[in-house]
Formats: C-alpha cells, structure tokens, sequence
DNA sequence: GAAGATTGACATCTCAATCTTC
DNA sequence: GAAGATTGAGATGTCAATCTTC
C-alpha cells in the first residue's frame, strides 16, 4: 500500500515538474484536454462530470486558465444560466505541448519498468478494481 | 502511468474516508505518528524533517492539531526559536485508533490482490526507484 | 422547485518574506 | 549571518450557501 502511494506521489511531482516548466499543471492540462477532446465550446458542468470533480473547482481551474490567457468564457445564447469555455489559439497550442510533454514523461515511465513489470503491475493495479 | 495514479487516488480516497470518520486525515494521522514514534516532545523542524514536507506546512498542521485537542505547542527551555510539539492523552488515543483503522485499510488492500500480483506489484513499483 | 455557476470557508500543500533568537 | 517558526499569497481540492435562470 505505501509503495503505491509513494511511488504515485513521485511520479505527480514528476508530471508537475515538467508541466511547470511549460507554465501548466496537470489540473489546467485535464481541462485542456477535454477541451480539445470536445472539439467545441463546453460549459463549466461539461466539463466538471468529464473530470469527474466538482463545479466549482471547475469555476476556479477556468478563472485561472482565463487570467493564462488560455481559454475565454462565453454566454451561451441558447441557455442564459450557462457559461460556455472556449480555447484560444494559446490554449490550444499549450495543450499540444502539455500532451507531448506528458506523453514523453510516459514513455520514461514504461522504459523504467521490464516488459514483463510492466504487464504485472497493469494487472495487479487492475485487480484493485 | 495512468493505471497507477488512478489506483493511488482511489485508495487515498479510501484512507481519508475511514480515517475521516474518526476526525482524521492521513496528514494529521501522520504527524501523530511521527510524534508516537519518537516518544518524546519534537520539535516543528523535526516533524517537518521526518515528514519530508516543508516547516510552514507544519505550522499549519500544528494549528489545526491544537484547535483539535489532541496536541499542544512547549515553549523549549533549552532554545527560546523552538516550539515542542507535545501529544495530550486524547492525541495518542487518537493516532491509536487511526493506526489501526490504517491496517485494517491495509489488510483490505492486500486481500484485494492475489498472492502473485502482490509480489509483482512490489517489485515493479521497486523498480521505478 | 431544480439546474448552472459562483462565492465563501476550509484542508492540504508550496514558496517567499519576515521575526526572533542563536 | 544562519536557524526555527510564523505569516501571506497562491494552487488544488471539497462542501454549503447563494444567485440567476429555467
């Protein structure tokens, strides 16, 4: 049990590490991501259920992404309670470097695991559920 | 990667959920223990020593813990900069209790994982350092 | 009344700046 | 000046209460 959460923690603060250097956390960059995944302007509930976490996490994790410069808030015409996050061109170029960024530290992590590790520790972290 | 962030996250929820149930959190829990273990008044340098954590994340801990009841804050006669961290009655009756509500989570934990993974698990996780 | 968003308060963590004491 | 502790500010999360709109 403290090996996984030992071993969980170093690799957060590892992500961090290397997303900080590009002026994002992982937070901003889950936001991004569902952004671009979505391919259109989603409201604040979007995607709060998509990150699985609550709405008002979501109004702050915006507020900040807003005052990056990465993202804008936008009425919606069709639904006056709701508020809209679209990306800018900067947010959409920042999520592009985040992923690769991310998909780079990755591909560290699985190169630090044998072959054979690698399909251990998948099953065993999926047998806890 | 993803795998073994989503496992950790979900058995962090676990640990703070029970321990939550008896006015703990595994921070809290942790400077508690920290204390039990060295049997005598520490000081917050020491805790934040042993913890790998920063001094003013102490404090902080430190307030809280008081506020609590379960600890409170000596003047060192020996170096007027320092403050002892020292455990009342009911603070070590509560790391008890969080400890061993901690390996009854633990023991779920190992249950959920067949003999083999438990032993490929560590020994991958081993590998990532 | 319920749904979407925000606000305020709190817990956990970090860093930088400050204050006291060595 | 350096070491111990605190304070203030900011990031990330939660919850409860509120406000507007449906």
């Amino acid at each position: 049990m403290w090996s996984l959460l030992v071993a969980a923690h170093s690799l957060e603060d590892r992500i961090e590490g290397s997303l900080g250097e590009l002026g994002l956390s992982l937070a901003k960059l889950n936001v991004l991501s569902r952004m671009v995944e979505a391919d259109e302007p989603l409201t604040l509930g979007e995607i709060a259920s998509r990150l699985k976490c609550v709405r008002s996490n979501v109004t702050q994790l915006i507020d900040r992404l807003e005052s990056d410069g990465l993202v804008r808030r936008e009425a919606d015409p069709s639904d006056r309670r709701s508020t809209r996050a679209v990306l800018t061109p900067e947010g959409k170029e920042r999520q592009q470097r985040g992923a690769d960024e991310l998909s780079r530290v990755n591909g560290e992590f699985e190169k630090s695991l044998s072959g054979e590790s690698r399909t251990a520790l998948v099953r065993a972290l999926n047998e806890l559920k």
